[in-house]
DNA sequence: GCCCCGAACTAAACCGCATTAGTTCCGGCC
DNA sequence: GGCCGGAACTAATGCGGTTTAGTTCGGGGC
């Protein structure tokens, strides 16, 4: 096992002392130019990296954020949106040299406790939030702490707190503009969790929207699921059993799309004759049905790379501020069409 | 923002000395039980929690393991694989206060790059190695930093990593029990990768088995892919389209299989009538199609589970061993059937 | 020729904890 | 009563960096 070089090598290496080493490398004042050459030069000889300890023992940057994801484990895994996210947050966070604290637990409570004990640890310099709710504990709590934070999906987060996030009501409209246009009047969305809040301004944007274009409630409404496909599949079974089952769904995720797909194809429903479909977030999930699904495109790994740069510009002492995520985009499939003319 | 307390202020606030509580915190002699106590509840009562800097400087452990993802950000997250294993890995490693680095990079050089850099950097006691390739630079990488390591998937690691792996052999011959009992002799492993180990593995044992039953090369054999549902679906279709095609399909993934699935419903192939249907891993992906996939259940948590113990094992001092993960089950559904008669 | 100043560098303190080497005090023993 | 030993505690050191407070030295100004 060779042993890691620290300063004090280089400074023995170099003949100068420990300082010069530390301002040499760090780029500030203090040493010349040709010795500053050299100490990088033995640095790099010895392949030395500054031990991320010490470092964040003397005042500086642990060079750590957090990400923290509540969920009970058995509802993780099948959504493409996470490891997207969070690869798109690593392209950012590398380039910066700042490693990621990934940690999964089972709900807010535990998320909580973990921020707490991240904080009183020193452990990370800020986190990234995701799954904002509607009535969140956590913004207030970081604020509390000090501890600097982005969340990812807020509107209207805690005034200390930057955030990003995607404009839910617009893309709805789109979905909206497109199912309205086909001929669609009876619309059921197939809502994620509503403490969420991007599930809330969702079923929001729909109401308005529905409003906006004259349909009533009872014709364009949303109805909550865990995101789960279970859920997904038993919502669209109910729905599509009522006495004037809907001709159109939106799904607030492809897993349930899915699903949702497999109840029609099970109940006989030809899709997108009689129902058209319709999944928020596309993944190889959409493609690999028949026929394959319309879906709205977002590129969430550029989500996490805006998530990262926000949380970067927090901790490097820049203002919190409100970022918007680029515009999604409706990528029509073979599963919307306009509904049978004996609607 | 509130100050972090530290075991300076303990001292004062208990009336004792430094020294005095980190060993009381700590659990070592040298105070009488009544202090212990006292300091105990001091430290309580101001939610101390040991700065993991400090610790990890003064040569502790710093409480932290990697876990590096290689992988081209396009084929993440469909899979449910991952996601799982992570979970079980912290629901181990939460337990004992350690937390999860994780990182996704798009290859293997990177990977290396990246594990000389916490190494030297200090940033980790140890790490997991996943997707174990048949030439591996890094158990001998790794070895030869002293980093502690467990490699989840691979059978004979550098004598001197631990590791933990699937019977990938023994699940294939379980596979091929009920096909060739069903009465297929047509069989194509539509497998992943073939530079891992465990897709090795898996063809390996395919050819052993075959071989066993008297079935010839031609007639049971694998075919490479990606492990993406692209790669799936072509090589699904290619294999369907020969002159004499197989009546049984093996995917190496839930995702290959749900695409492969749907390219016999768009070549019209009736499944299970003509063609039957095995995922290897099970996920709400086998569940949404119709119809339903037989799937090789794993528990991947518990394999994950499994995977921090060993690495907690090892970085407690404990000699290399390999371990095998619980025998995954067979769980047959409606995609598998007796072949056609004409075949 | 002396003084002052800044550039270039070194010495020392500090971050928060673990740990080793003392120190104090008390009781038991001869 | 003096000595020894152990229990209970304190002081001091080190981990590997950063940073502040010196120190040295050479050159320019008067």
């Amino acid at each position: 096992m060779a042993r890691r070089p620290t300063i004090k090598d280089i400074a023995r290496r170099a003949g100068v002392s420990e300082s010069a080493v530390s301002f040499a490398l760090n780029g500030r004042p203090g040493v010349s130019e040709e010795t500053r050459a050299r100490i990088r030069r033995v640095a790099e000889e010895l392949g030395w990296q500054p031990n991320s300890a010490a470092r964040a023992l003397s005042g500086e940057r642990a060079g750590v954020v957090g990400l923290v994801l509540a969920r009970p484990a058995h509802t993780l895994g099948v959504e493409s949106f996470f490891l997207q996210l969070v690869s798109g947050v690593q392209e950012v966070l590398g380039a910066a040299r700042t490693a990621l604290l990934f940690q999964v637990v089972e709900d807010l409570d535990a998320e909580c406790a973990l921020y707490r004990r991240w904080w009183a640890e020193r452990r990370v310099d800020g986190v990234l939030v995701v799954d904002p709710r509607t009535r969140d504990p956590r913004p207030g709590l970081l604020a509390g702490l000090g501890l600097p934070a982005v969340t990812v999906g807020e509107a209207r987060p805690a005034p200390a707190l930057s955030s990003v996030r995607a404009d839910d009501a617009r893309a709805m409209a789109q979905i909206l503009d497109h199912l309205h246009g086909l001929g669609h009047r009876r619309i059921v969305h197939v809502a994620g969790l509503p403490e969420l809040a991007h599930t809330a301004r969702r079923i929001a944007s729909l109401r308005a929207e529905a409003q906006r274009r004259g349909l009533r409630p009872q014709e364009v409404r949303s109805v909550p699921t865990d995101y789960s496909d279970t859920e997904g599949a038993a919502a669209t079974r109910r729905v599509l059993n009522e006495p004037a089952p809907p001709t159109a769904l939106v799904y607030d995720n492809d897993v349930m799309a899915v699903a949702g797909a497999g109840v029609a194809a099970e109940l006989g429903i030809p899709v997108p004759g009689r129902l058209s479909l319709v999944a928020w977030d596309d993944s190889a999930l959409c493609r690999v049905t028949h026929p394959r699904l319309t879906a709205l495109v977002r590129d969430t790994a550029a989500f996490g790379r805006l998530a990262a740069e926000e949380l970067l510009a927090v901790l490097g002492g820049g203002q919190p501020r409100v970022r918007l995520a680029e515009q999604p985009r409706l990528e029509p499939r073979e599963s919307t069409a306009p509904p049978p003319p004996a609607y």
